[in-house]
DNA sequence: TCTTATAGTTCAGTATTATTGAACTATAGA
DNA sequence: TCTATAGTTCAATAATACTGAACTATAAGA
């Protein structure tokens, strides 16, 4: 029974999200997630690519959940994932919809 | 007589700016040098604090350049830095503007 | 209930990056 | 030429990231 951690939204930094950002594999993650906003998709689901390792997978969703991108809750055997993007438009307003424009 | 080695404006990388920008320190850097948006800085100058090695200053300023995001050029004894705020903002408007806002 | 499958985490070893003191290079000025 | 200044490069260590293997938790079927 793993409970995930979450920073609060105070303690979102800039640089935590744009290190956390700083990495092809996390970008394109992150885009599947803000393409359904306010959906959820499993960890499998928003995977770039399938032939990557599941530890490697894990390690960067770890990564973005760490620095506040997105929220984790586990239902049944899957782990949801959702874009935090209330908490960081409040903190770092229009700094992921300007992300998001741009390709790869 | 090194010369710096700057990336085209093409080969700059979203995931490359995003991470280079993904410490404090670089943040810093780069917020400096921001606030003379055509000026330039020389390394000392734009250091965040003066307490910090010269071999890691040296360091954050090869990141900031490899990922595109300065351009150094040697003046005298010393090099003179500058963001390189066309080429940014022609391969990912908007951008920079974004971060700049932003403290810290 | 026992077994199997699914989804993902944790561990541990390896590989890559970051940090920094020491030595070095290049330029300017006395 | 000698000294000071500004920064790089080297080399060693510290900290992170990556990934295969083993493990945990849940669901569903026999």
């Amino acid at each position: 029974m793993s409970r995930f951690v979450h920073p609060t939204k105070e303690d979102i930094t800039l640089a935590g999200v744009l290190g956390a950002l700083g990495d092809p594999m996390r970008l394109k993650i992150l885009k599947k997630l803000l393409e359904r906003r306010h959906g959820h998709l499993s960890c499998s689901e928003a995977a770039p690519c399938t032939e990557m390792a599941k530890s490697t997978l894990s390690h960067h969703f770890r990564i973005l959940r760490d620095a506040g991108l997105i929220r984790t809750t586990k239902q049944g055997v899957e782990n949801l994932n959702s874009v935090r993007w209330d908490d960081l438009n409040e903190r770092f307003p229009g700094l992921l919809a300007v992300i998001m424009k741009f390709q790869l």
